[in-house]
DNA sequence: GCATAATGCAAAGTTAACTTTGCATATTGG
DNA sequence: CCAATATGCAAAGTTAACTTTGCATTATGC
């Protein structure tokens, strides 16, 4: 799942640890959603939202649906 | 996390088993999500979205903050 | 009243999210 | 140049999401 959590963070100008700490989850957690290494929970999303001001459409792009065969 | 889903299940007279197909999981995880005892991974919630024609934000609602001390 | 569909839950297993620690490598600023 | 800050990843552990099976109860329809 891809996002634009790297860019939000550099508009603020906030690390990666600022938004661990204001989202209350690891730094290795931020590094891995926002390297799309694993995907948020969907409180953990809800929790970025609120942290960017957004809604979670607006950082998190669905995968493109599975070919039928 | 409290959610409409039974709601937007009964407008379209899905049974649990159907929205479960459809949105590719097995029908205890819709009972399990549904009642709230544990909260959709979001990928999955983005696919219960879309079987709805709905937003996240229109269907789950975030937990109350927890107070601070 | 009876068959069928729908719902709920329990138990036990797998997978994925998340944690902690630790280390390596940038990048930035004085 | 040096120190501090920021980023990335790895390994090993915990927790939570999700699966399968199975059974019990509650509607719904003929």
């Amino acid at each position: 799942m891809k996002n634009r959590i790297r860019v939000l963070r550099a508009e603020r100008r906030w690390s990666q640890a600022e938004l661990a700490a204001q989202v209350g989850v690891s730094r290795n957690s931020i590094i891995s959603i926002e390297n799309g290494h694993f995907d948020p929970s969907l409180s953990l999303a809800f929790a970025i939202a609120d942290a960017f001001g957004c809604k979670i459409e607006d950082i998190f792009e669905r995968d493109p649906p599975k070919p039928k065969a």
